[in-house]
DNA sequence: AGCACGCCGACT
DNA sequence: GTCGGCGTGCTC
């Protein structure tokens, strides 16, 4: 038996199976899936068994054998294992890479060397040969004959010895052997189980002796029990000693065992059990799809168009009910920062234990023991952030995505994978549905479920079952959709008003305080940073590893970068001319903040951005402090405006919503338009009517003036409309590699080099051509150019831009591209990195 | 990624 | 003359 396996090196040139021979007694739980340690280049490695070989086509004499299987039951199961193959070719990543994110890192093995004195006949053997062992007495003393220890405590020990230490391994007076170790124990507790044969336990307790006080008060709590007690807890509540149970324990009167317990973030925490809401007409519209499309089994996916507060999650509660009715478990990914306590007790409160809860503020413990709940088939329902998407499921039905147009979907480290094409493709693997919800869906998903469809977006491959737009265009029991008034700054300024807010919100804000109505300001910070420049000479504080500004950070009264985590304090006077006329630009929350201090003396304003959020749990805090009206404005950056549901917020404020709008992005405008839409719909979601106040230097832009209306799809229409005239996505797809090197010139030449063999190879395939020409098959090349952060932690950074439609395999071209640039290992050459469906361009 | 093999400077 | 520097290259 010849198991194929992928060895956990993240290189490209061990990125295919290796063969190991399967020794007998490990055929039986050897399968595809399976985690394994394998020998590699002289050391244990971690593996995945991707697949077996056939034992005519191998050389077998060349093989080496597994060293160890290190599961009972594999950690993938099949259908995962080919979803990362089809993984690391869509993204250019390893199969490794891929097969790591789709397990908790508590299962990341790491081989330990550990060291032990050989046995005596071994030493006798070598010493003949030799001379004798020539390591002194302490260390001989210090390993011992236990199974011995790590080699590096034993070199930070005895760093003297080192040389000697060395020698011994090379002569054999110390062996070494690695292990393999999860990072992660299960935990375990040592567990009373009530005895198997009541009666006869009953009988036994009668016959204890008078003396045996203890055991005869512990018997007989056990016996009351139905299920096994947590020794601890039996102790404390009896106030015996562990020394009576073990006596107990060892008449067989009850059983002592290890019991695996999970580490439940939520245990302790009881959810109001919730019944199904009756559905509106629409609502009851779209579910019937939903549900019509999990009975084809196909692996459809539909567009779920929802406005903000139309009751998209009852949908889903819904759906995933009758998911589970059918037999079949349901994934739901939201967006991290949306996976609040409100939005989990939404699920719990509906399916109790039957969900379990994956997101990265959960420690490694916890996320494991919520990934072998999912594994061990104990709940039905799984929802988290992206990385869910890889919940081991079996046999999955309804995968739900929330905020599909969010771009937190897009892992922006290898794997860079979209959880959203991810699901379409574990959809159809399983012929699950996918339901992609969002008020402002991206236009990529938009095109592909309307009619409109371009060619261009079938690069797939393959038949694809149709997609569906379903639409929810009221919100629920009637509420209208909160009118949107623009102001435009520049009248404000020449009206003389100086100041970030305009008359408008100000007297809003005014009424909003008299009545004692909440507010929520929304500062749109990309694109507005708080830099520090000199007005005098015009030098301007960067950070000198990484060509971008550095951030002012008010409370600290330093200067840092956001990229590398550099940091120094503000100056108080130009480093460059020495002048003090050194000023933080940029309209910080801080800022704000202030300003609203001195318009409104005594008003309660809860800030949220980076600074008051890195701690654990402080984003709960603050927004239950809000909910519980402890203050009267929530100002902060995009956080506020997703999914937040608040009933006395009767006025949402934009400061500046043109602020991303001319970044160097081709979606800044809708991206624009997302973030208006979803914030406008934080107002008046309940009895309490709401307005929204939009403060912009750009009125007429349509992204801004479609946000007004509430019109998604004039949005859509215009917007469309630009990326085609510009070739953007959904009319293409898009490569980005970016090269980077601590050396700009060697970075520029390799550059050029490598876009010349792209170019080579797109022609000798056939594909080189402009992309508004006629050729149903096209690709371009565009750079190299430096990026938009030409430099960061030392390294420049260039660019290639490929554009590409019809169906041709792009990312196989930078495959085999690349294979020259990335085949060496000197430690100084340039680094390549491809991102394939990139979202954010930098 | 490691670790080994392999070709050039400061020591016994 | 060796020990050891880290530059390429392989790992079933």
């Amino acid at each position: 038996m010849i198991a194929r396996v992928i060895v956990d090196v993240p290189s490209r040139k061990t990125d295919r199976p290796f063969d190991y021979l399967v020794p007998v007694p490990m055929q039986e739980w050897v399968e595809v899936g399976s985690r394994v340690g394998v020998p590699f280049g002289g050391r244990v490695l971690q593996g995945f068994v991707v697949g077996f070989a056939d034992s005519a086509e191998v050389d077998e004499s060349r093989l080496k054998a597994l060293a160890e299987v290190l599961d009972p039951v594999p950690p993938l199961a099949s259908d995962l294992v080919e979803l990362a193959r089809w993984m690391s070719e869509k993204y250019c990543c390893t199969w490794t890479a891929a097969l790591q994110a789709m397990i908790p890192s508590a299962l990341r093995g790491k081989a330990r060397r550990v060291v032990a004195l050989a046995g005596p006949e071994q030493v006798a053997e070598q010493a003949d040969l030799l001379g004798p062992s020539p390591l002194p007495e302490a260390v001989t003393a210090y390993i011992g004959a236990g199974h011995g220890v790590l080699l590096t405590t034993l070199l930070d020990r005895y760093p003297e010895a080192a040389g000697q230490i060395r020698a011994a391994l090379r002569q054999g007076t110390l062996v070494e052997h690695a292990r393999l170790r999860d990072r992660m124990q299960v935990r375990k507790v040592l567990t009373v189980y009530p005895p198997e044969r009541p009666e006869a336990a009953r009988e036994a307790l009668a016959q204890l002796p008078q003396r045996a006080v203890r055991q005869r008060e512990l018997l007989a709590r056990v016996l009351e029990l139905d299920e096994p007690i947590a020794l601890q807890q039996l102790l404390t509540e009896t106030g015996a000693s562990a020394g009576s149970v073990r006596a107990l324990a060892d008449k067989d009167l009850l059983a002592l065992r290890e019991r695996e317990v999970g580490r439940d973030p939520y245990a302790g925490r009881s959810f109001a059990r919730s019944e199904p809401l009756a559905l509106t007409a629409p609502q009851a519209e779209v579910h019937a799809q939903i549900c019509a499309a999990m009975e084809e089994a196909r692996g459809r996916v539909l567009l779920l168009q929802g406005v903000t507060g139309s009751g998209k999650t009852e949908v889903y509660l819904q759906a995933i009910e009758r998911s589970i009715a059918r037999g079949r478990e349901a994934i739901v990914l939201v967006p991290e920062i949306a996976l609040t306590p409100q939005m989990v007790e939404r699920f719990k409160g509906r399916f109790g234990d039957d969900v379990a809860v994956l997101h990265s503020r959960l420690s490694g413990g916890e996320r494991y023991d919520e990934w072998r709940k999912i594994k061990a088939r104990r709940v039905r329902v799984a929802i988290g952030a992206r990385s869910a998407i890889f919940a081991p499921f079996e046999r999955i039905g309804l995968i739900i995505i929330d905020e599909e147009h969010e771009s937190s979907y897009k892992q922006e480290e290898s794997p860079k994978y979209h959880a959203r094409d991810v699901a379409i493709k574990r959809a159809r693997q399983h012929g699950a549905v996918v339901v992609l919800g969002s008020a402002t869906p991206s236009l990529e998903s938009y095109v592909a479920a309307t009619a409109a469809r371009p060619a261009a977006t079938a690069a797939e491959g393959g038949p694809e079952a149709a997609r569906a737009l379903l639409p929810l265009s009221e919100r629920v029991q009637g509420r209208p959709l909160p009118p949107v008034e623009l102001v435009d700054m520049r009248l404000e300024l020449e009206a003389g008003n100086r100041s970030m807010f305009s008359r408008r919100l100000r007297s809003a804000l005014a009424e909003r305080l008299e009545r004692g109505e909440q507010a929520v300001l929304l500062l749109n910070r990309r694109g507005y940073s708080t830099f520090v420049m000199c007005r005098s000479c015009g030098y301007t504080a960067g950070c000198p590893h990484c060509d971008i500004s550095l951030t002012y950070h008010q409370k600290t009264r330093m200067l840092r970068c956001h990229y590398c985590g550099h940091a120094e304090s503000a100056p108080t006077a130009c480093p460059s001319c020495e002048s003090e006329h050194i000023r933080f630009f940029g309209t910080g929350t801080q800022r704000v903040e202030e300003e609203l201090a001195r318009l409104f003396p005594g008003v309660r304003v809860i800030r949220m951005d980076v600074d008051t959020t890195t701690e654990k749990g402080a984003h709960e805090k603050l927004l239950s402090a809000f909910g519980a009206r402890q203050a009267d404005v929530l100002l902060g950056t995009q956080m506020v405006a997703k999914g937040l549901d608040f009933p006395y917020v009767t006025l949402v404020g934009v400061i500046a919503a043109d602020a991303s709008l001319n970044l160097p992005d081709f979606r800044a405008a809708e991206k624009t338009f997302q973030l208006l839409t979803q914030v406008a719909g934080r107002a008046g979601r309940h009895h309490l009517a709401g307005e929204v106040v939009v403060q912009t230097y750009a009125p007429e832009h349509y992204s801004i003036q479609a946000a007004r209306r509430h019109d998604y799809t004039g949005f859509a229409q215009q917007e469309l409309r630009h990326r085609r005239l510009l070739s953007y996505p959904p009319y293409c797809r898009l490569a980005l590699v970016t090269m980077t090197h601590p050396q700009l010139p060697l970075l520029v030449e390799q550059g050029e080099r490598f876009a010349a063999a792209l170019r080579e190879l797109a022609g000798r395939e056939g594909v080189l051509a402009p992309l508004d020409g006629a050729s149903p098959r096209a690709l371009e090349i565009f750079g190299p150019v430096a990026s938009p952060i030409p430099r960061l932690k030392d390294r420049y950074r260039f660019q290639c831009m490929i554009k590409y439609r019809g169906s041709l395999d792009a990312a196989q071209l930078l495959r085999d591209a690349l294979a020259p640039f990335t085949a060496g290992s000197a430690p100084d050459r340039v680094l390549f990195s491809v991102d394939v469906d990139p979202q954010v361009i930098m």
